[in-house]
DNA sequence: GGCCACCGACATGTATACAATGTTCGTGCA
DNA sequence: TGCACGAACATTGTATACATGTCGGTGGCC
């Protein structure tokens, strides 16, 4: 106990004010891992073992089950009775859905957000739309596809409706993962100015116009990726000897 | 209670396969909770006592944290640290939200339904909205509000999207929170043939209308609540004082 | 030589014990 | 008589121990 709480401190010891307070440990380490994820870092499939997990953050089992738990109702790990917690791997009729989705609640919510945003939203919005440039400029796509998801979550969250933004924000994790598996390498599918016209629209207060760019950027995106059905270890079998 | 369970063990001990599995078991107590709050058999600000509820299902207070924290996710219940779970209360603006959330989504997935639905899904539905009236007649209020969220979740599915079908389950759920802090007794907000026009449209192969319906229809709703912020404990004297 | 069954290791699922913390009620003092 | 302090209680948070199920290897059998 003591040698666990050695460890804990030794990992804390950047940040020693609260760090007694679990809930927040809690909260970090679930960030953590969901940005490991979202960075592809852990890719689709990668076993995430409770144990191992347990003993990198210097909590216990308990702890980690939670925020695993917390992961798959977020449909970012994929939790199999007796088998354990793995990254999840979107299907292809998932990565559908989750652009459809995007696409009517994104765009619906742009008229609201361009009748809503601020000069700080719009100074924000812009900073992180250069640093998403400059990732990909400097070839650093992980950071890239995390700060794109970053914008489209931040720009849902002016709309004021916290409901719909928290299931943007899902939507954009997910998308994140679906990049991971159909996503082409070197090509994020994300045009690199997109973010910025967007931002332009947003700023003449032309919601209209928001809304019609952020359907075709979303088809865009979709559009890039390719959606081959990669045949998955047991279904091949079935599949083949079905008749 | 534990008795039965005890039975239920036994007659489990001579396949001790796959009977054992608590997952389902897990399952099936959620539905429970879930349903005894969207019935408003439990209230908003009701307490949830994990050992009141393990005795009550006959598992131990491990399972009903994990069950719990599920909830807390769907936002059925809110967690507060070292004070426990209680049904949450829904404030005035997350009702606005859920409503508008309701709006985008379940007016945009009614073309796509008008398109997809079959003579099954149209019987189905027919079946449902007579049991909600039949409900509704027989003053079993919290049947009809089950039902009536029922049927709203079952249209969403039948746009193919589980992922928004989902966000339309969890939306229904809420609303129901909503209905029981602001709906006015003895009156649901949904004109009782709302479900069967709406259905007709649908059956027509009108989407369009069937979308405007459906604005209209949750528009009648949210309208008949009576938002009026009922200051909670602690907050009022915040309120109060601030200036 | 190949296939099946058994067995050990490992990982997860569950329960319980213990620790920490919030709450409430009682008592003492002003 | 009212308020403040404190202790006992109740409840949640965490860790650990034990049970159960799954996977991989090895040996025997056909």
């Amino acid at each position: 106990m003591n040698q666990r709480q050695t460890i804990t401190d030794g990992d804390n010891s950047g940040r020693p004010g609260k760090s007694g307070d679990g809930a927040e440990r809690h909260e970090e380490i679930h960030r953590s891992i969901s940005d490991a994820i979202i960075e592809h870092r852990l890719r689709p499939g990668a076993r995430l073992r409770e144990d191992a997990l347990a003993e990198v953050f210097g909590i216990s089992r308990t702890g980690i089950r939670k925020i695993l738990q917390r992961l798959a109702l977020e449909q970012l790990v994929t939790l199999t009775p007796r088998r354990g917690a793995s990254v999840t791997r979107p299907t292809a009729e998932e990565a559908k859905d989750v652009f459809d989705a995007r696409q009517m609640v994104e765009c619906g919510l742009m008229p609201e957000v361009a009748r809503r945003i601020t000069d700080d939203d719009l100074r924000e919005l812009l900073e992180m739309a250069r640093r998403e440039r400059q990732a990909l400029k400097s070839g650093e796509q992980s950071m890239a596809i995390r700060l794109s998801a970053d914008f489209h979550a931040r720009l849902a969250r002016i709309s004021g409706n916290a409901t719909l933004a928290d299931f943007v924000d899902r939507l954009c994790s997910r998308s994140s993962l679906i990049l991971a598996v159909y996503g082409n390498p070197g090509h994020l599918g994300c045009e690199s100015h997109d973010h910025d016209d967007l931002i332009g629209y947003l700023e003449a207060g032309n919601g209209e116009r928001a809304q019609a760019f952020m359907g075709r950027h979303l088809k865009a995106i979709e559009a890039s990726l390719s959606i081959v059905e990669e045949e998955a270890e047991a279904p091949d079998l079935h599949r083949i000897f079905s008749d």
